[in-house]
DNA sequence: ATATTCGCTGGGAGCGCTCTCAGGAACGGC
DNA sequence: GCCGTTCCTGAGAGCGCTCCCAGCGAATAT
């Protein structure tokens, strides 16, 4: 398995198994136009000296590098502390595994980096983007809007019809864990909701109300506290919220309805037979918390998945539409919300 | 800023600035040979076209792909779990950045991955690879050692010299610190050890026996508590020392010293007057900590940034001998240990 | 004055692939 | 038996760059 002299080519591939180049080249695109018994005996050569097809001509020749881009344009203190991140890098390098394509990782601290961005938008170093950027006024966002280079976008943006994204279905999912709550009867429901800066906070949101208007529940203006979705915050909102008696909360992500939990019961108030808390992320804590946390589950496999897929597809046929994906969520129900026996209900 | 009507080329570039390809070529990559006059007409074209050189092409021609590997063999469970992996990320990004390269990652789920391995080790996408190896009989490792790709190691291989790594000074860190409690009157110093598996862990216990050993203290075995950096191997571990009597504890990471004082303070234990506690890392909640935590502070920055130029010049001069850097470590003086009077010691 | 060097520039070859086109072999229908 | 069709394969061009060599004019040496 040692280098064998050289660079290997296609041209050397050829010749061993007695072939054109041209015949090689079909093989390893998956061109139906070759017999079986020529693609056998090219696939043993390749095989048996571990022939890797330099990328670079191939790019060159084709148009297309086989390379996507990962682009993150988000406060980078805020990204990892959140392992989110993390998961959700693995799970797009899994699935551009499984489309073929090398990953690179292009990260704007500054969002007015001009240089990478035309790298990104202009260079020739990647077939297309997917996008995690904070802001969807990001400059990333607008400059590949107006670059014919494909991306996908991960989240919502605002109103754009044009641009593709994948997103969990945010209201949905706010509005099934808030309708949770009202079916067991609490009526006076708070949320600590995320900042309206950010669209899956307004969504999230916008959940939390439908639910309330589904229900004929008036949601109350005095329950509803923003955050930016640290646990600092959420203790905050809940010693603001109290004084107001609310029977639940529903919060923004997992990290501060565990944070509030531990506030409620630092207060003396009994989880969750005063007051039921939810969640929405289903980290790893939040089954491990006491009481087990109720909690909104979000597949971030599912997410990465079509992410690549909708990308893959833009490359291939740039004249499609924008794709634009939700994914659905799942209600994990522990015993958080004080209803225990629906565990397992989706 | 618009695209202009398909890709630009050197050959419109140069035609615009009124010059051959090859001289657009020679200011792109910094050739002395060009007069000044030429180099800034054509820096201007340049600029004002966005014109990015297309990097198929640059590779092809030149064997090189300005592309670095980030390879990541490591449990990903437990990568993603610390905050350590993503600012290892970040810092890696940002040094490569600063020397032109794009950052692809590599992430070997399965160790025995051959495909993925071929493709780092035998394909022409990168030009070298930065490799953090949970374990050091990686495979990857053995399969970059016996091809011609350059590689550099974060983290020191077992005893190897032909390889080139970057690590931090573990065991004169785990020293220092040690010494520190030593110079302070400590006599029974427990530690909580690293994984004997890992070379940071044996480092970081040979440095903890190196510092015993100059002062003339017998190092006591019933103290030495072997784990497996978790929060909850600490706590077991102090369950078990404690009943020993040690008056410190050197804790191999920052999460286990935080675990141990915790335990410690419910078990009605005073830290520092009673045990006094290091640590290893100075996550950010080190300083957070009640008392706040002496430890040990390593510069990610400077490691992924040693470790990106030992690659560059791997890169660039395939001759030259391996690389094997130190990063230097700073012991941070909190309360922890006792000694609040000395912050600021370096 | 001519010979030699030096600074700068242009042209040609070619990196290793893909893609289009053309053509030979095998096959069926008449 | 010939022609059209299908199936498979090979040859050629060319992607956009780098690198080497040659050549030009100006500066320096003889």
């Amino acid at each position: 398995m040692e280098d064998a002299g050289g660079a290997m080519t296609l041209e050397r591939i050829a010749a061993m198994a007695g072939v054109s180049r041209s015949t090689v080249s079909r093989v390893l695109n998956d061109d139906p136009h070759v017999k079986d018994a020529t693609r056998l005996s090219v696939l043993e050569v390749v095989e048996r000296e571990g022939y890797v097809p330099n990328r670079a001509a191939r790019g060159l020749a084709s148009g297309r590098t086989g390379m996507m881009g990962i682009v993150v344009s988000v406060d980078l203190a805020h990204l990892f502390s959140d392992p989110f991140f993390g998961v959700l890098l693995k799970e797009l390098y899994t699935a551009s595994r499984n489309m073929e394509l090398v990953v690179s990782v292009w990260l704007l601290e500054d969002a007015g980096d001009r240089k990478t961005i035309n790298q990104i938008t202009r260079g020739s170093t990647i077939d297309g983007a997917i996008v995690a950027a904070g802001r969807t006024d990001d400059p990333i966002v607008e400059a590949l809007g107006a670059s014919s280079k494909p991306f996908v976008l991960l989240g919502r943006p605002p109103a754009d019809p044009r641009l593709s994204y994948v997103d969990i279905d945010n209201r949905r999912a706010a509005d099934n864990v808030t309708s949770h709550l009202l079916r067991l009867g609490r009526r006076r429901i708070a949320t600590l909701a995320g900042p309206t800066t950010s669209i899956a906070g307004i969504d999230r949101l916008a959940g939390f109300y439908d639910a309330h208007v589904r229900a004929g529940v008036e949601p109350l203006s005095d329950l509803v506290f923003e955050t930016d979705y640290t646990a600092k915050d959420a203790i905050e909102g809940v010693r603001k919220l109290m004084p107001h008696q609310p029977d639940a909360i529903v919060a923004a992500n997992d990290v501060m309805a565990l944070a509030a939990m531990g506030e409620l019961q630092a207060m003396g108030v009994t989880v969750p037979d005063d007051v039921a808390v939810v969640g929405f992320d289903d980290l790893g804590a939040a089954a491990r918390a006491n009481p087990p946390l109720t909690t909104v589950r979000q597949s971030i496999r599912m997410l990465a998945t079509e992410a690549v897929r909708a990308l893959t597809n833009l490359v291939t046929d740039p004249s499609i539409p924008p794709q634009q994906i939700i994914i659905p969520t799942e209600l994990i129900v522990r015993a958080s919300c004080g209803a225990h026996s629906l565990e397992g209900e989706k």
